[in-house]
DNA sequence: CTTGATGCTCTAGTGACTAGAGGCCCTACA
DNA sequence: TGTAGGGCCTCTAGTCACTAGAGCATCAAG
C-alpha cells in the first residue's frame, strides 16, 4: 500500500496533479485508511506510470482517457490505440516542421544584430514586418 | 480609421483576442466614436501586426510586452530585444530536439502494430513501460 | 506526548484565449 | 423615415493541465 506521497516520488507526478487526475476521472478513486488518506495498490501505481509516460510523449489527457478505457483485449480497441498513437506521431512531426521554420526565421532575425553596430535593432523591425520573412510560418 | 472588425480582418487576429490584448495592456486603448465603438489608426494596425507576427514566432505575450516597451532607439533596449530573440531561438531549438526524440519513440511504438497480427496492442504495453524506451525523453 | 512532515478539502490563479448572454449601434436599402 | 441585419459593446464563465495557498487533520519518529 502506497500513500499519495510515495506514489508521487515513485512516478515523478506531483501530489496535487495526482489528486487532479482522480478528480477528472482519469485515475480510479483509491481506498482510504481510517484517517481518510488515500492508499494505493500496485494497480494505481501502474495506472499513474502509464499516464506519466503518455503525457511525456505529448498525449492529451483526453487521448489518455481513451487509451485507458481500452485495455487491449479487443481488436477494435487495439486499432483505436494504434490510431491514437499514429495521429500523435503525425501531430509531433507537424510541430517539428513548424518549429524548424520558426527557428530559421529567428536565426535570420538574430543575425541582423550580429555586429552590434548600426544595423542593430532591425530585430524589432523584422518582428513587425512579416513581408521580410523568407518562408511561410504560423 | 478602422473598426475592430476591419483590424481583425486585416491582421488575422480575432476580435475578442484584440479586446483581450487591450485588457491586459498589450495594445494601447484606442479612441472611441460617438457610439462608444473602438476606432484605430495606422499605429494600432502596426502594433497588432507586430504582436501577431511575434506570436506566430512563438513569443509569449510577456516577451512581446517587453519587446514593445522598447522601441529601438536605445542601445540597451536593442540589446534586450536581441537577447529575447536569441533566447526564443534557443527555446525553439530545444523543443525541436525533444520532439524529435518523442517522434522516434512514437515511431517505434507504432511499428509494434504494423502487422495487425498478434503483436498488436503492444502499443498499450509500450506506453505503460518506460523501460522499453530506446532513449531519454520528457 | 510532542513535533514536523504529510495529508485532507476547497478556492482561486496561470496563459492565451474562446464562447455565450443580453443589449446597443451603424449602415444600407425601401 | 423606418427597419433589418450585421457589427459592436460589456460581462461572465469555460477551456487545458495544472499550480498555489489557506486552514485544518493525521501520521510517524523520537
Amino acid at each position: 500500500m502506497f500513500s499519495i506521497g510515495q506514489l508521487s516520488k515513485a512516478t515523478g507526478v506531483k501530489v496535487p496533479t495526482i489528486r487532479y487526475y482522480e478528480e477528472i476521472g482519469l485515475l480510479p478513486q483509491p481506498g482510504r485508511n481510517a484517517g481518510n488518506q488515500r492508499r494505493y495498490g500496485q494497480d494505481g501505481m501502474d495506472a499513474l506510470g502509464f499516464i506519466k509516460h503518455a503525457r511525456d510523449l505529448g498525449f492529451s489527457l483526453e487521448d489518455i482517457k481513451a487509451l485507458m478505457g481500452l485495455d487491449g483485449h479487443l481488436g477494435d480497441d487495439c486499432a483505436e490505440a494504434d490510431r491514437i498513437a499514429r495521429s500523435q506521431l503525425a501531430n509531433v512531426r507537424d510541430r517539428i516542421r513548424k518549429l524548424q521554420q520558426l527557428a530559421s526565421e529567428l536565426e535570420r532575425i538574430s543575425h541582423l544584430c550580429d555586429g552590434g553596430n548600426g544595423g542593430c535593432c532591425k530585430v524589432l523591425t523584422a518582428l513587425g514586418d512579416h513581408s521580410q520573412c523568407a518562408g511561410e510560418h504560423g
